[in-house]
RNA sequence: GGGGUAGUAGGGUAGCCUGGUCCAUCCUAGAGCGUUUGGGACGCUUUGACGGCGGUUCGAAUCCGCCCUACCCCA
């Protein structure tokens, strides 16, 4: 193990891994000049592109797309006091139209509750006109104050997918919040990305929302990374923006209202759970080239190989995989180490030994050759292609399995902590015993009502004031 | 929010305290030519930088000021 394969530095130096290998595996460039913003490599948008074409899908089954403008006049904003106070730090303001000063303020949205929720009023009428429900993927502007990191903590977030639902009641919009939490863990399961669910804490939850269930996914330093919200907005924003319709009663009432949103930290998680020592490990749904074909031509054989390369890759392109073959002039195991930097789930290599036998060496991303049959390569390649996610989806529970722990005492959760684990403790939901837990461990509650086959509700007594509380989650955040 | 350290070519460093054309230098960086190719090939030629703006000076990577950015520590 003494080849200086290059400068990746080991996954367990986690932040300097990931820092590296979004510029090594051209995801992102960090040098745009703008502090927090950064620019996305072709070959990670690929990437992104089908990330987000699984979560299009997802969402399809019953929203519609949609597109709200990025800029919301100062009135409308400033409408609903919670939201204002949650994001009036954060907003970047359009205050000129050349060199004239608008009379009304603009803000970039920060999120779009206040872009869509007027026009919502507009088109609600009636009960028959519900559920609404409707998702846009967009970018929002934040003025972050604390560090920025690509993909993690942005002043524009790039790819944020939001949904806006609308209902005739309370209980109606909270099986919506149900339902979509049933999409984002079907999301992330095809990603292969383990997930706990949690309901944050009150002090924690949406401006304006009656409440908030977190998605998070521990990385492999043992902090949290928050991936997805779904909130109940309650009659909050319907009350504030006068979204009302008829009911079969001809009475006016207020909606239910949900949103959710899920942004690129989806593949900020996707490259961190999976990543190794060699590069990234793409799940092949989400690989923008799921199988290499690296020909290995030697003298006389040039030609006979290069073309059973391409016929294979023709096959393969045929029966609908995203395949490459890397003819360039390097040496094979320079391209090797390339394509396992960039994460491509499979590499075939042909040379001249493998044609005289009728067969293709298969080496998984995730490790292990194995010879497959030209003759059934399509099939072969389904098959293995289903193994490594597989592989990856194991590994990735592993992972979660083995950072996550139950602690009965203010030092075990300290220990726990400290060991880089997610621990779950009994707390009694107040919000004094809540701050001497995050105080004494510079920790954060992520929340109770844990949802995660990693987890288990145990019920307890408080570890601060020993009255019965309730399994909380307890970890060190992104 | 408070403090610290640092920005030199694609990447990594030296030079700065004690201004002087400066050949800077190393690499798995770029360009070109040739020999190579079953796990990161090699030779030769060559390109390219002092984070930004301003100041001091005959002269600034170096001294001064402001700004931007990155990383680390503490609340």
């Amino acid at each position: 193990m003494d080849d200086d394969t290059g400068t990746l530095p080991q996954k367990g130096n986690f932040s300097e891994w990931y820092n590296d290998i979004l510029w090594r595996a051209e995801i992102m460039d960090v040098r745009y000049p703008v502090k927090g913003l950064y620019v996305w490599y072709p070959y990670g948008f690929a990437i992104r592109k089908h990330v987000y074409t699984q979560l299009r899908n997802l969402l399809d089954r019953d929203h519609e797309e949609t597109l709200f403008p990025l800029l919301i006049p100062e009135q409308e904003f400033m409408k609903e006091a919670e939201h204002i106070k949650g994001f009036e730090d954060e907003v970047y303001w359009v205050t000129h139209g050349g060199t004239t000063p608008l009379e009304v303020k603009l803000a970039l949205r920060p999120t779009s509750e206040t872009a869509i929720y007027p026009m919502y009023a507009l088109w609600l009428r009636s009960h028959a006109d519900l559920p609404m429900k409707y998702y846009q993927i967009v970018n929002t502007f934040r003025y972050e104050t604390k560090q920025t990191r690509p993909l993690i903590r942005l002043r524009e977030i790039t790819s944020f997918m939001e949904s806006h639902t609308v209902h005739a009641t309370w209980d109606e919009a909270e099986a919506q919040v149900e339902y979509e939490l049933t999409l984002t863990r079907e999301f992330y399961d095809s990603l292969c990305i383990p997930i706990i669910i949690s309901k944050r804490p009150d002090w924690d939850k949406f401006p304006g929302a009656d409440y908030t269930m977190a998605v998070d996914a521990i990385m492999p330093n043992g902090k949290t990374l928050q991936i997805g919200t779904v909130h109940h907005l309650g009659e909050h924003f319907s009350k504030t923006f006068s979204i009302t319709f008829e009911d079969k009663n001809g009475e006016q009432k207020f909606a239910s209202q949900t949103c959710y949103g899920i942004s690129e930290r989806c593949i900020a998680a996707l490259i961190s759970m999976h990543g190794d020592d060699k590069g990234l490990i793409l799940p092949p749904v989400s690989a923008p080239v799921q199988a290499v074909i690296v020909p290995i031509t030697i003298g006389k054989r040039h030609e006979d190989v290069l073309a059973a390369a391409e016929k294979l890759k023709n096959d393969l392109i045929a029966a609908g995989f995203r395949v490459k073959i890397d003819t360039r002039d390097m040496r094979p195991g320079a391209k090797y180490y390339w394509w396992e930097l960039r994460g491509v789930p499979l590499r075939l290599e042909l040379g001249p030994r493998d044609l005289d036998a009728g067969k293709v060496m298969a080496v998984k991303r995730t490790g292990e050759k194995t010879q497959i049959e030209l003759a059934t390569v399509t099939d072969e390649v389904t098959r293995v292609l289903g193994e490594i996610t597989e592989a990856i989806r194991v590994r990735a529970e592993v992972h979660t399995k083995s950072h996550l722990c139950t602690v009965a005492s203010m030092d075990a959760l300290d220990a726990a902590l400290n060991e880089g684990k997610v621990a779950v403790v009994s707390w009694c939901q107040h919000k004094g015993c809540g701050d001497v837990i995050e105080e004494k461990t510079n920790a954060s509650i992520l929340g109770t009502n844990a949802r995660s086959q990693y987890v288990s509700a145990t019920e307890g007594i408080c570890i601060v004031c020993g009255k019965p509380g309730k399994a909380t989650l307890v970890g060190r955040t992104y």
